[in-house]
DNA sequence: TGGTCAATGAACTAACCAGTACATCGGCAC
DNA sequence: GTGCCGATGTACTGGTTAGTTCATTGACCA
């Protein structure tokens, strides 16, 4: 074990090598940003625990001082890592390109699959409200991210009113806040609700019929 | 302020006064649970304070702990407490003496008022939920509460259904989530949504419109 | 080859917080 | 009026937890 010295790298090639991670600083700021999105995403802010937090990394509570300041540093670190994931996905479905009921019909899938394949990101959000958005509104980055979601929806409601086949007043707003509702709701409220109606709301059975139930719902919104 | 002596109630009349609330078991108990209600909802069960909620109350910790145990079972009073509120709100709408749509736009009507005039209990769910329903798992007698509410949906579906009003495979479970979904959403994320898309949701203008969005939405995904 | 500085480890601390010990008070039954 | 018991106040404690102190290591440059 001790042999293993760190500064064997550059022997032989010494350019591109690029430092052999015997000291990895990204890497270990990432590794921190893993574990603490977990944790917080599993007991909210104040469940948390920093220590639990660094006994997860392959480092130690020492380093998330050095990294992130303190606990609710870290924790708006987490909250804009995990919002920036989805609105660059969302990028990349090429909406503009499908006809406008495919284009939404496939952003509400997205939104839906999404939502269902990332936890994290819908419990931090829970927890982000019960303290009234308070670190969120403090961060630019996180507002800029999600106010052009709606310009792109707004584009398909648009040219969906021109080519008939959407109904003449439609709020971008009031229908993202449709398609997110029936989307979030499906993650956040799973274990009240099947709790509460016994019924398992993660087989993909479930999800499936579920899935095509809220794309269903928001279409017929849609139409004239 | 030391005149007023607690024993001068029974002076006059002795039957039914009822004890004077020099001692009140019942008014201390529903006082902590009213504070507590408030704190649990605006902190989260880890984030709130038992100092905090005797402090605002007409008592002392010392009492919390004599009526409720500990700070979880304090947590599952509130929680028990909250829910029957609106269960027992719905038994007094008589949907079943109204034609299908209007039953159902009352049903949707109701719900959305009630979450809206309810943010404790909006949030009280939200915290629950991060907790994976913990607490709400070992209470039977919420359980009971809630899965009621389907029976009378489901009531206003077979009518409308033989009625010809409403499309025929209709799930009530799956309807029930739906009008769940967008008037719980529009209360639990409120502090988020707003912040991002710098609109108040909570004029009674904003409300009015949502809420006419959200009956619609539900009509049109019910209708054949 | 020694100086410098980012990166890191181990142990410590001060505050905080759920829960308790102990003593007391006051209404009611007899 | 005395004894009993539910109800209550005050002050404390033991464990937990965010954050810190101090010392060290190793890479890189001059």
């Amino acid at each position: 074990m001790s042999a293993a010295r760190p500064a064997d790298r550059s022997a032989v090639d010494d350019k591109p090598v690029r430092a052999a991670r015997v000291q990895d600083p990204e890497g270990v700021k990432r590794d921190i940003l893993a574990v603490a999105r977990k944790e917080f995403s599993r007991k909210g802010f104040s469940g948390a625990r920093v220590d639990q937090i660094a006994a997860a990394t392959r480092t130690s509570k020492r380093m998330i001082y050095y990294y992130f300041g303190d606990k609710e540093r870290l924790y708006i670190a987490v909250l804009e890592d995990v919002y920036g994931g989805i609105r660059e996905l969302e990028k990349t479905l090429e909406l503009d390109g499908l006809d406008p009921i495919q284009a939404l019909t496939t952003l509400v899938a997205f939104t839906f699959d999404y939502q269902n394949a990332n936890v994290d990101f819908v419990r931090l959000i829970m927890n982000e409200n019960i303290h009234d958005a308070a670190h969120l509104k403090r961060s630019r980055v996180i507002q800029k991210m999600n106010a052009g979601a709606i310009d792109g929806l707004a584009r398909i409601i648009t040219r969906g009113q021109k080519a008939g086949v959407f109904r003449k007043p439609l709020d971008p707003i009031g229908l993202h806040m449709t398609i997110s509702a029936l989307s979030f709701f499906n993650v956040s409220n799973r274990a009240t609700f099947s709790a509460i109606f016994k019924t398992d709301m993660e087989t993909p059975a479930a999800l499936a019929v579920r899935r095509a139930q809220v794309i269903d719902t928001v279409l017929r919104y849609a139409r004239p």
